[in-house]
DNA sequence: TAAATATACTTTGTATCACAAAGTTAATTC
DNA sequence: GAATTAACTTTGTGATACAAAGTATATTTA
């Protein structure tokens, strides 16, 4: 195994709540703070300041506009988030195989 | 995707310097202080406080002793430690499996 | 042989950060 | 019109990753 491989994982999509909200992205094109929140059992401000370093690191573009009287943040992929989290999971993928080969 | 298997990875195991102790580990039956550290590059201090991690975790069993006239601190994976690093893995397994089918 | 350097760690200090409780604003219900 | 709900944000705190400095002992060097 490469040790230097695990230090490559990049740290922003690896804290699980951030995986997880990436994940949730990656499969519809848009989601709602709600519906994250929902779908993860996040407290609101868990997720709005894991929303934030996402996309500090430029990997979700948030919009923020009043949907009947209310307001309404969603969340997207962007490119590079797109690119960070497959980059991502195929390191874990390589990194899997070889722990496994080590059986 | 089951957005709940990200919060059951094994937080211990999660942090990526132990990922690469606990990997190593696997792969030899025991591995002495310095080998980990020249190896993972990483800081005496930092290392410590991660085998130190998995040692209260019950993850590693570490005895100390003296070698040559030298300290010498050796490292093995415990069985809750395997166990603990396989399930880890087979749920990132999982977890890459689904990513990848939602592209 | 005294001083400097090296080895193998541990302790301590700090900066980051995950998380939740409390706060804010505005709409809705009773 | 008071209380509740909704959709967030701000703030406070406890945990922790990391490295710098410290400790103890052995070896080399001048």
């Amino acid at each position: 195994m490469n040790p230097d491989s695990f230090q490559q994982l990049d740290k922003v999509v690896h804290e699980k709540s951030r995986m997880a909200i990436m994940s949730m992205l990656a499969g519809s094109s848009e989601l709602s703070f709600t519906q994250l929140r929902n779908t993860l059992k996040m407290t609101d401000g868990n997720l709005t300041t894991h929303i934030r370093t996402l996309q500090k690191s430029g990997y979700v573009v948030v919009s923020k506009r009043f949907n009947e009287n209310r307001p309404l943040t969603t969340c997207k992929l962007s490119a590079i988030g797109t690119k960070a989290f497959s980059d991502y999971i195929s390191l874990l993928e390589r990194i899997v195989k070889q722990a496994q080969q080590s059986n």
